[in-house]
DNA sequence: CTGTTAGCGCATTCAA
DNA sequence: TTGAATGCGCTAACAG
């Protein structure tokens, strides 16, 4: 018996009709306790499990929207952030967010044939990476709409931000307060953000300055790659990350070697995640929450009108000064046109627990 | 037209069959390129959307169980913590994780009667709430098992800690490392693990010790509710605190006031969420990892085998000493029996990031 | 290439 | 109180 059970065979076994199994299984009422009792135990014996689907096609059921959500959701605090405004706004449109956390291509492949060949989905929302054209391509097909969050994909609406701009601009405002041997702790390659930013930082600090990899993006890999970078070169003054994890790493490898943080070296993150202010991390800020708010509004429009074509839109970024850099002395070169920047105040860093209550609370998208 | 149209409806606006509707909308390929266009054109005009149940039943899709993990999600880092095992442990497992963030009890009930009147799931995770007799008893006619994850409720499978003891605790390490006025600022009473840490901490600290409640479990909150505290009870020295963003708010007061930690006033976090190791907070670790893993575990079980019974657990949970307690001289109280106590290094707080890398890095389960 | 037909598993009349 | 019959919307043979 390698199918599962269906109410025909319980009730046989149970001796009566389907319809007085239907009755128990949803205690409709209007049954004898004897026969209850006995068809109870006939389920139990052959370990039924109720089909949803036939359920809810019988009684027609909202055919309620169930966006797949795609992303490394627990390999950082962005997706977190990311998800809190999509995950209400979803709720709010009467649709049912699925988690779907995937840690690298292998595993986003698979799954996607896999909601592909299910269409366990009407909305997929894919994060901080690509889709093969071919699997797009079939998505479409089958009439199920994407959007990419932190991901240029044709095609399909997508949110973004200027990555190259951004690492441009961590290494202008390093520059600007007075680093002069910068470097870059990136992460990973296979992330399209974190190459941009690397080109970008690479323009602004000149082609001289180091970059170092990281094998992941969390604090350990970010102090590991601080240590070879280090290593080589000991006179660095200013290092810039891709990720505010990986600069905390950064930083915990500075301290172990005595070095000051920022009067020797100047340290900046990317992406303001949660408490990075009470860390007192200078950083790059995304427009997290305009990313999950964009997001969410363009899978709806996209569900509820299929063939409504949606632009896509980039935000900007900001650079938030704290702690680990140094009063800027210039203006961050107007030439980022994409980023602006704001120094809600020069917040020295002091104690372990250091705020910056100014102008950090709400993003500016 | 309040129904949604069906491929009946776009056969018939198309002049083909149904067969034919079907397969441009599987795009199995044999359909005509005019037939096709036509098919298309007619479900774009009608605004068709297929119906997930009756393609699943028809194609007797995989009944991939899907699991509703119902919690206050997004308001602390403590449930994304668990839900990092949890999603891991379900996929491995061939099951869904369907996230719904509930803010209030409204909110919760509400949900739950959909997710029971829709059978929108096949099994059910709640986190630290309750659920009313009736509810409980409709999910389980309807044989969708529910699991609960810092909550004991009754005839359910549990995973729990002894808050009473983690209050206590929490009191004890403070008066062990030299605090003589304790106070303890503690979240809302909705939720049964605050009151539980409040009178176990009562217990320990004595009755005079004041409680202050704060207005939700943000720093924002944290910090108004000790500002009250400090107003009233200016020469306290020891604040435990029932959630680490209350006591990273505390801190944030006890700094505007001038007052130094841990030397003028000791301060407790709870739950160690991710960060707080970098932040040099003290505080009571809750088994976020094992929390998880024993949800996943147990309701897996619960799903493959509907009837059998499932013990349910409580944990133990311990005393993560760092920066913002004083080195304890005496050992804490034996009496605490569920709680365990590990002081890695006595880590005393100076720079913005400091990291314990002790025995911090693995929870003890 | 395309239409006809027969289920998929369940809820729900309607009679009995 | 119970059973037989019908249909939910769609896919998949099987004929044409």
């Amino acid at each position: 018996m390698a199918l599962e059970p269906t109410i025909y065979d319980i009730a046989r076994r149970a001796g009566v009709g389907i319809a007085t199994v239907s009755r128990v299984l949803n205690g409709s009422g209007g049954v004898a306790e004897a026969t209850r009792k006995a068809v109870q135990k006939a389920m139990a014996d052959l370990g039924y499990r109720p089909n949803r689907a036939a359920r809810r096609l019988a009684v027609r059921g909202p055919n309620r929207p169930r966006i797949a959500a795609v992303m490394p959701f627990f390999s950082t605090n962005f997706y977190f952030t990311v998800c809190r405004p999509l995950s209400q706004s979803l709720a709010a449109a009467d649709m049912d967010l699925v988690l779907y956390d995937v840690e690298n291509r292998e595993g986003k492949l698979r799954l996607l044939d896999r909601l592909a060949d299910e269409r366990s989905c009407e909305g997929l929302l894919i994060c901080s990476m690509g889709v093969g054209p071919e699997r797009q391509e079939r998505f479409a097909r089958l009439g199920i709409p994407i959007v990419c969050v932190d991901y240029p994909l044709e095609g399909v609406p997508s949110v973004t931000v200027d990555n190259l701009a951004g690492g441009a601009l961590a290494a202008e405002q390093l520059i600007a307060s007075g680093s002069e041997r910068l470097a870059l702790v990136t992460g990973p390659s296979a992330a399209l953000a974190f190459r941009q930013r690397e080109e970008g930082f690479a323009k602004a600090a000149g082609n001289a300055a180091p970059i170092a990899r990281a094998d992941g993006v969390s604090r350990e890999a970010g102090r590991a790659a601080a240590a070879a970078l280090l290593d080589g070169h000991p006179r660095l003054d200013g290092i810039a990350t891709v990720n505010d994890l990986l600069a905390l790493g950064v930083i915990e490898e500075l301290r172990a070697r005595g070095r000051r943080i920022p009067d020797d070296v100047q340290v900046t993150g990317f992406d303001d995640q949660p408490l990075m202010d009470a860390l007192g991390l200078s950083t790059i800020r995304q427009p997290m929450l305009a990313f999950g708010e964009w997001a969410a509004r363009a899978i709806q429009s996209l569900i509820e009108a299929p063939r409504t074509p949606v632009a896509s839109t980039r935000l900007s970024l900001s650079f938030i000064a704290r702690g680990t850099t140094r009063q800027s002395h210039h203006q961050a070169p107007a030439a980022t046109a994409a980023a602006t920047t704001s120094r809600p105040r020069a917040a020295k860093a002091k104690g372990p627990i250091k705020t910056g209550r100014s102008a950090d609370k709400k993003e500016r998208a």
